[in-house]
Order: structure tokens, then C-alpha cells, then sequence
DNA sequence: GAAACCTGAGCGTGATATGAA
DNA sequence: GTTCATATCACGCTCAGGTTT
């Protein structure tokens, strides 16, 4: 390993300078960088041994501007969003195999989605993965008119022509989570609803259609949230005072869930033995040991895979994938792919008492 | 705003499509779009129309291949910290002002440390930010002879040459919240260590010397810990258990004390009732009122603006920076950077009873 | 004919040198 | 001399096409 390049200046070395010294053309370096086929096995082992020599490194950005592909898929996410950081972790995951590199670019204050689209644009990403963008419709159809655009997590109704969507079945998972609740015996089920997040109006839609069906509709109570603990943590206080208190809830995601439970305990309010709460999202935060949440499980890892697919097949002209698998009364336009979520049971929810 | 590039075939438009649109050549189109002197205004504003109408971008790589300056910081950062998060939050904002870009790359599962260098450096970053890094210290000093190197949170001893370090004085903030428990009458305190994290040598130290100044040598109880709330968990469970019980425990960060916060709720010890709980990062976490951790902020937006600015001022020559402040009995190498912490007292904390 | 290699052009910019008002 | 504009090359790489065994 060198500790310093062995070039003659200071700068960086290049593809002429690992030519030179292995007495060959820079196009054959190339072809032996690369792996491609057309050197001899003699000659590329003269050639990687003199590249590791002047610990030579191909220039990522000259190799992309070349070759007019970029293989770069642009990922754009909340930094402060663990659901984010999960569907990251799986972006990273399933776009090695694919044969493409990411480039990341976070929403944060300061710099909002606007600012993180541009600056993955001028990357010369091949297409976009937005995760949970908050951007106009208008907006995202203009751009996906300029290259694939995958949407994870945020529907758009109507549907925005040439985005793909992939996205959790919100209103099953809410259907699931009230089913779940009422097999135990609740009748008094809130919600906590996420406001205007992505996956929000679904949710509670979910929420009031399963309310309904089980004729709990006298029942049906949805307090303001939103993605934050602190929504949840206010929700919750409003909750703990209430007379006579439901005896569940459904908050938006964990993180709001987490600052339900939170609030509960400090007001002594047992969980799941006074009220049972149950989550969306299935983070990490959710598994941990001392939350021990039960909450709607998003597949984090297919979402994440599947958004990567899409948007490979849209640069590779694949014909559209296959749909999910159609919800029972509600239309799913194509280029959408649902996911079916996952009821996760854990120790947040009981029988009432 | 156009929907779709107005360019014949389905390629992006370039500096050349602006020029025959504008009836200019790309070189003065080129002067244009970077806002350099050299164009008449009306031109200018020809040019800038065109560009407008056409839906011209820059082509970032092409700009960064040509100018031997590529004006783009690399910066790593684990994906699931969220005292990273905040940090890269605080590192887009200085880098803006100071006319860098920012490259992330993160550290997750299936991806290493020495990957997500290698994609930086191949994104020719002109320097590196590495938060909290893990990697062995020959490792950090390769890198160091290649480009400058910030190494943000991690102190390395004995200092790598070449290296710059920003960091908060750990050991002192271990101190300042042992004087707070001491000072509220604690004497039992105990720590649950960060085990091989950056950091945690330190505050383990910081913690025993401030200890055996209290006359409390007999006290000191370490137990080990990490970075996740799963760890603190962990040892909460053995201090709930303990007989005689500690009257107050200091995490070795703020997620930590998270899980040993919930455990002692879970179990029925009182926090700061029965016992009391001390943080280190002052992260979003800590401020959320329904934790309302006291703990150690390290300033997080200060270590942000620092980390960018010794990496810029290595990029551009400047001298060496003035240190922070020498702390007693601690010799602090040149391009170490060592910022005070400062306890913030919330909720957590109370005298024992 | 295939395998191994080389030449030359050009990707989209930015900087320099040069010329025209 | 100053201002505005252009031509030309180089950045580091890939690729199509050619030459040699």
C-alpha cells in the first residue's frame, strides 16, 4: 500500500500515467480497469500491478462523462427520518447487484427538496428515487418527464403520468391495525393521524372505512399528529386527559407511537394495560427491546428493492412489472406497486380491562 | 418552466445547444452561466433566456473534470446516528457559504467504512470529513498523506500527523456531569461505557479521574455499554437489578440513556426519582419534551462549522487555526480542535432521596 | 478468424490566447 | 486601453475502428 502516490507532481494519477509505466496504450489500461475483454492475461497483470503501483484510481466523473451512461440512481432523503435511513440502507443493498452506485442527497433545514433534486441533477443521475417527497404533483410530473422518477411511500391521486410509485398498502395497514384492536375487545379506537405526510390520508381513511365496517363508527376519533415524537407526545396528553379515554390508539408511524408511549408512562398511564397503542412503519425503533412496539410492518427491504427495480427497468426499457396484487375497491393505476403491509404483534397492545 | 428539454433528439441540452440557440459561441456561453465577467449585458441576458428555454443544467462532472478544482468535500456519516444526522445537517449549512459542495456517503450495513471512502475519493472529494470514524489509525494516516482528513468525534492517540481532529472535550464533559450528580448530592454514580466508540475512552476516563476527585474512588462503577439504545437497555436491566442500587448513571450518549430511560420506567424505578439519568450529544432526541434528557451537549452546529472550515483551510493554505483552549493537565497536538461542552440540566436529574 | 493491442475521436466543460469593436 | 466575443485545447476517460500477430 502506498502511503503517497509514486507520481512525478502532485496530482492524482491517471490512466497515461499507469500507461506509461506499464509500457502499454491508456486504452488497453482501460480495457483492464475495466475488466472488459481484449488484453491478455500477461499484460493486465503487468498493467493492475503497475496501478496499484502509483496507487492509481479511475476517476469516477470523467469515466461517467465518457460513457453517456452514468449507472447513478439519485436518491433523495430525509436525514432525519429513521424510516429513511432504513429504505437507504436497502437502496444501497439492492443497487450493487443491479450494477449501479447511488448518490444520496438529504432534505434538511435549510435545504429543501427543491435544492436536493438539483443538486442530484446535476449529477447526471439516471433517474430518481424520492423517498416520501412532499413536492407539488406538478412538480414531480415535470420531472418525471425528464427522466424515471420512482416515488417511495407518497401515492398521487391522481395518478402523475411516467412517476412510479411504490408504495405500502397504508390504508390495509390501518385496516389491519383497527382489526387487530377490536379482536382483542376495543371498541374506543383514536387515531393519530400524520397530517398532511405522505401516506397520511390513507391511514386514516383506512382507519375510518375499518371503523365503519365493524360498526364503531360512533367510536371513530382522530386527533391531529404527525411524523414527529413531539405529535405524538401531544396527542397523547390531550388523550391521557380524555373522559372517558379510548382505550386504544393508532398512531401515524413509530416515531409518533414512541412519543405516545412515552407520555403514557410519565402520566402513569399503563400500557398495553390502560390503552393499547400500536405503531406504523416497523423501524428499528420498533424492535428495540424496551419499545417492544406493535406496529403495521412496511417490508422496509422490498420497498427498498423494489424501488430500485423499477427504476432499473424503466433505464433498461423492461416492460412494466407486474402489479402487487389488486386491493379489493380501489383502483391501482399502473406503474404503482403496492405492498402488502404486515400486522407485527409485540407488547404494546392487550385486551382492554 | 418546460415540461420536457426542447432539444431534438432526447439527450440533455448542453453549452452548445444554448450557444446555436442564442447565436453565440460556448465559450461566451460558458462566461454566462458561471457568472463571469466577460459578457455584454444584453447578451448575457440572451444567453440566460435560452438557457431557460431549453431547461439547460450545467453538467456538474464535466465542470469538475475540466477546473482542477473540484470544490466537493466527502463526507461519511452512519446512517442510523442520529447525532450524525445533525451533524451532516450542520454541514451542508457551512459548507454553502464557504463555496463547497457536499458528497455524502454513508456507512451501513453491508457497507464499510473503507467503501464508502473509496466512493469519495473516486468522486475526486478535494478533502474528507470523516464522522466518527472506526477505522485503525494507519489506515486514517494513508488517507491523510493522500488528501485532508477531518476526523470529527474521534480523538486518536497518539495523534496521526496530518490529521486534522475536531472533537469535544469528552473527558471534561464526563466531568461537568459527575460534578452536577456530586453537586445535587449523588455519591453512588455510575457509567455505562461507550465500549470501543470514538469518544468512550475518554468520557470513561473523564469519569473516574472526576470520581476519585470527589473522594468517591469507591464508587466507580463501569458498566459496559454502546452506542445503541438496545445497550443501554441492556445495562439498565442490570442496574435495576443492583442492591445496593446507584442513585444516578451517566450514559455514554444520548441513545443510550434513551434505552436505559425506558427500561427504568418499564421496571417501575423512578427517573430522577429513584435514580437519575445523565446523556452526552444533546441530540434531537434529548430536547424532545417527552424525553427531556439532561446531558452533555456537545455543540453540535460549532463542530459542523469547524469540521468545514479545517478542511477548507487546508484546501486553501491557510495557517493553522488557533486551538479552542487548552484544557488542564491534557496536551492537545496541533490540528486537534477541542470544543468545550456544556451540561444542559432538564429533567432527568434530581437529588437523590 | 480470433486474440491482443493501438490510434483517434469526442463526452461537456473551463481557461488561455487571440482578435474585433 | 478596455470591453466583448471567439477559437482552440485540455481535463481523464471510453469506444469504434484499425493494425498486427
Amino acid at each position: 500500500m502506498p502511503a503517497t502516490p509514486a507520481v512525478p507532481d502532485g496530482k492524482r494519477p491517471t490512466l497515461a500515467d499507469v500507461a506509461a509505466r506499464a509500457g502499454v496504450s491508456t486504452a488497453l489500461v482501460s480495457i483492464v480497469m475495466r475488466g472488459a475483454k481484449g488484453a491478455g492475461a500477461a499484460t493486465r497483470e503487468r498493467v493492475l500491478e503497475a496501478a496499484r503501483e502509483i496507487g492509481y484510481r479511475p476517476d469516477a466523473r470523467a469515466r461517467l462523462l465518457r460513457s453517456h451512461r452514468s449507472r447513478l440512481l439519485g436518491v433523495q432523503f430525509g436525514l432525519q427520518h429513521p424510516f429513511h435511513s432504513d429504505l437507504v440502507e436497502g437502496i444501497y443493498a439492492a443497487a450493487e447487484p443491479a450494477g449501479y452506485q447511488i448518490a444520496l442527497s438529504a432534505v434538511a433545514a435549510g435545504r429543501g427538496e427543491q435544492r436536493a433534486v438539483e443538486t442530484l441533477l446535476d449529477d447526471r443521475c439516471e433517474a430518481l428515487i424520492l423517498l416520501g417527497p412532499q413536492a407539488p404533483a406538478a412538480r414531480l410530473a415535470e420531472l418525471a418527464g425528464q427522466l424515471p422518477v420512482v416515488s417511495v411511500a407518497r401515492r398521487l391521486r391522481p395518478a402523475v403520468p411516467g412517476l412510479e410509485v411504490v408504495r405500502t398498502a397504508d390504508d390495509e395497514g390501518a385496516r389491519q391495525a383497527v382489526d387487530h384492536l377490536v379482536a382483542l375487545g376495543h371498541r374506543d379506537i383514536a387515531h393519530i393521524d400524520g397530517g398532511r405526510a405522505p401516506g397520511a390520508a390513507d391511514r386514516r381513511r383506512g382507519y375510518r372505512t375499518a371503523m365503519n365496517r365493524h360498526g364503531l363508527g360512533g367510536h371513530i376519533r382522530i386527533l391531529p399528529g404527525g411524523l414527529t415524537e413531539e405529535d405524538g407526545a401531544a396527542a397523547a396528553r390531550v388523550l391521557a386527559a380524555a373522559r372517558p379515554r379510548p382505550t386504544a390508539v393508532m398512531a401515524f408511524n413509530d416515531r409518533c407511537a414512541t412519543g405516545v408511549l412515552d407520555t403514557f408512562l410519565r402520566s402513569g398511564v399503563a400500557v398495553p394495560g390502560d390503552i393499547s397503542v400500536v405503531g406504523f412503519d416497523d423501524t428499528h425503533l420498533a424492535r428495540l427491546a424496551h419499545i417492544d412496539l406493535t406496529t403495521v410492518g412496511q417490508d422496509i427491504s422490498r420497498l427498498a428493492g423494489l424501488a430500485v427495480d423499477r427504476a432499473v427497468a424503466r433505464l433498461e426499457g423492461r416492460p412494466e412489472g407486474r402489479l402487487e396484487g389488486r386491493l379489493e375497491g380501489d383502483e391501482i393505476p399502473a406503474g404503482e406497486q403496492v405492498i402488502a403491509p404486515r400486522l407485527v404483534v409485540r407488547g404494546t397492545t392487550a385486551p382492554p380491562r
